[in-house]
DNA sequence: GATAGTGTAATGGTTAGCTATTACACTATT
DNA sequence: AATAGTGTAATAGCTAACCATTACACTATC
């Protein structure tokens, strides 16, 4: 599992990484009884500090995602799937709903959304930059 | 010029001042010239601290957007309306691309997006919820 | 049993954001 | 001149987030 920490966009990184946990699980890459990473070694690859990451799967692991067998690890647990699928849609949908607030606020347009979203999507998926 | 404040949506309270007042020049609701609200008025308007209002006014002056009279209060100045319409569809663009890297990275659908993007803006827009 | 790897926890320090309060210099109005 | 309203500034306190470091209890492996 590889995991993607945008330090200036404004979400928490404990957050972060619980999202992508989440994602992970819901789209297969994280099966039930895997094995996550430990805190030190996602601690090198995402270039943060060990606390941040025993948080979010504190986190994870209060929320039910997680199991965690001291001494040995952290691992997904029967009930995670579901949980993490229900919640798939919800966590894009909560942070698009905060966006399209304060564009209708601003008297700017369906049309106008909808080809940011298209011009902003296909940059994405060209350049592949995430 | 009345003032939008999420506490919880992560975004600093000074820089949703700065961005709502950029929209009002924008949109033509604030024209150049015109007194902007002085920092205590919109701080009780806004339920907010007078400081973070001063902070916000303060970084708008610095970005040429507002004009300071010491003891008259502050203006939209003349180039306002320049930068700020250059800015409209950046600032919704710079956090609708935040949440689509998102929706990428974990395997969202073009469609899922669009559906998503449809379904919220019809929430908004009828129950005039902000 | 020693070792290396787990999660967990505590401490201390930094930064950003926000609040409350007080004060000052200035301007406009009366 | 007095008063009320401007922006500005400084202080102090709080919380959240993050980092660095150290330490501990546990497990698996050699």
């Amino acid at each position: 599992m590889i995991c993607h920490i945008d330090a200036g966009s404004g979400i928490p990184i404990y957050e972060q990484i619980e999202r992508q946990v989440k994602f992970s699980i819901a789209n297969g890459t994280l099966l039930v009884g895997e094995r996550v990473p430990s805190v030190r070694e996602l601690a090198v690859q995402a270039a943060v500090n060990v606390n941040t990451v025993a948080r979010a799967y504190r986190e994870l692991q209060q929320q039910g995602v997680l199991d965690s067998i001291r001494g040995t690890g952290m691992s997904v647990s029967a009930a995670a799937p579901e949980i993490c699928q229900q919640n798939r849609l919800r966590m894009i949908r909560d942070r698009l709903r905060s966006v399209l607030q304060e564009a209708l606020q601003n008297q700017i347009s369906v049309d106008e959304v909808r080809s940011l979203v298209d011009a902003e999507w296909q940059l994405l998926t060209q350049q592949d930059s995430g």
